[in-house]
DNA sequence: TTGTGCTATCAAGAATTCTAATGAGGCTCT
DNA sequence: AGAGCCTCATTAGAATTCTTGATAGCACAA
């Protein structure tokens, strides 16, 4: 009989390709994996992976069985969820993962409803960027995690969340007009902050100058999202930012904000989730609370 | 995390109704049960069973956990078997249930195709009568049995296989015409054998000499399939078997078999497996041989 | 050749799962 | 009321399984 464990680590290998990647993924050795892969293979008395030197690969047929028992695994969670649904009061924990640029503005008040409505469900949040929070996804460590839309992953769930708008920011002294759209190649060289390179928010940006022919005077690559607001607030360097860091600047007396126009920029961001396992009922909850959050926050 | 053997656990106890029964049925103790069902109760943080003094209920929500699981434990079960139908040959066991009435005609040929195109594959033929049968695929003894249809059971997949018609068979000094149908009504005072009183073919067999005013006159019952077939050669007795096991007396010299008619008397047979585990692929193959045989005996 | 990546294997210790015995409660018959 | 029989729950120890860490082997690259 072929248990739950062993079909954790057989799918653990499909996915990262390799025995010592799932090892690390599922907290356990490469040993431990290994053996329990060898067992699977031998009662099904067929072949799952072809070793290479490089990690492995599925065979045909054990690509079917991946896709099997993904199924199974997710419906022995989904059956958890299910149960505890029918119990009186939501309790549990809730491990999130946010990009800092939601952390500023939308996470506060999710977290104060959720705290106030649900009282037993305990929430643990790791603000970080996507490439951390994706690799946390993936070993279990955190439920779920908000992060801006990529190319995909093999053993994740990604499902679009929401839309928001990219944003210049500058100081009083910028010549930006609050809350006047902007079209970026009309202006004077920039004095850019952007995220570095392995941010995806980066990419898109660039992409986006270069694409419409925008004037870069100077660049400054900055992780620290505290650290660029105060630095734009204080200089004449401007930064782009989403529309949903900026509630707190809604008056426009430190900072000055201008929607990026013709085009518009935008911000698609994306809740992943591990592939093999269903969201728990409170951290369902949880997203809504987000999702809801940052549409108000989007849509001001 | 709640494993396999847990689940089986909880639902032999929903569908034995009982921790004592379930356990009989998985081959342990009554005390491993009973700790595996309030581990998982105790994980799901829920009440699963209602416990009385003469067995146990399914509360609605552990109603809910069960059907879930039940999807579970059969997902990983098909697993397997799609996982080795990409092996080339097809082997391992197959544990047959079939009735007597079957056994005569029906059975031999088509284990020798089995045999024959399937050299790998074992075959186990249990003969008996539908509660034994149901018994032993209900303990998972069995993969599958076919039996007559009957008001269906908790744990069990029940589905038709074939219809054949009920005869009237005598021997040379019956009077009785060989191939001609005859109404039971019609009949001088019947000296009839038929099975014993929990046989469910004996019920179905009283109900229509009741229903269609047949006279009998004296009434016999025994369960010996080949006993039965040698006393009514060789005395003036009658008695009623299904088609398919009156292929070898198809010449009429030393019993005479006559479709009943005025109204037919049908037997249906139906296949029952365990509900929790799909068919292995040899067992599906072998059930088809079987049925095709039959098909071809009742067309006769 | 040496080094680096990978998986397989082994034996021992840790952890889990089973069992057998016993307990406690309810029902039914005498 | 008490004996007998049924139910499930609870233990402690036995049996099994899982996990680990060390090691071996293999393929490839420098």
């Amino acid at each position: 009989m072929i248990s739950l464990r062993q079909m954790r680590s057989v799918v653990a290998v499909a996915e990262e390709g390799s025995f010592t990647r799932a090892a690390v993924r599922e907290n356990a050795t490469q040993s431990g994996i290994s053996q329990h892969v060898a067992t699977v293979e031998e009662s099904l008395g067929i072949r799952l992976f072809e070793r290479t030197s490089e990690g492995v690969l599925l065979t045909p047929a054990g690509d079917r069985y991946y896709k099997k028992i993904l199924d199974v695994l997710r419906g022995s969670e989904e059956a958890i969820i299910d149960a505890q649904s029918s119990r009186e009061t939501l309790s549990g924990p809730v491990r999130a993962g946010i990009m800092p640029v939601l952390a500023r503005a939308a996470l506060a008040p999710a977290l104060e409803r959720m705290a106030c409505q649900h009282s037993d469900v305990s929430i643990h949040i790791m603000e970080g960027y996507s490439g951390a929070l994706t690799d946390s996804v993936k070993a279990e460590e955190l439920d779920f995690a908000v992060v801006p839309a990529f190319g995909g992953a093999v053993g994740l769930n990604v499902s679009h969340l929401a839309r928001d708008r990219e944003m210049l920011v500058g100081g009083a002294q910028s010549g930006l007009v609050h809350g006047k759209p902007v079209r970026l190649a009309e202006l004077p060289p920039l004095k850019l902050v952007t995220p570095s390179r392995n941010n995806i928010r980066k990419a898109r940006i660039e992409d986006y100058l270069t694409t419409h022919s925008v004037c870069v005077d100077r660049v400054m690559e900055m992780d620290a999202m505290f650290g660029t607001l105060d630095f734009v607030a204080r200089t004449d360097w401007v930064t782009i930012l989403p529309g949903v860091i900026c509630a707190p600047d809604l008056d426009g007396t430190v900072r000055r904000i201008a929607p990026i126009d013709q085009p518009p920029l935008y911000l698609d961001l994306v809740q992943i989730e591990p592939a093999r396992r269903p969201l728990s009922l409170q951290a369902r909850v949880f997203l809504e609370e987000l999702k809801k959050e940052v549409e108000e926050l989007v849509a001001t």
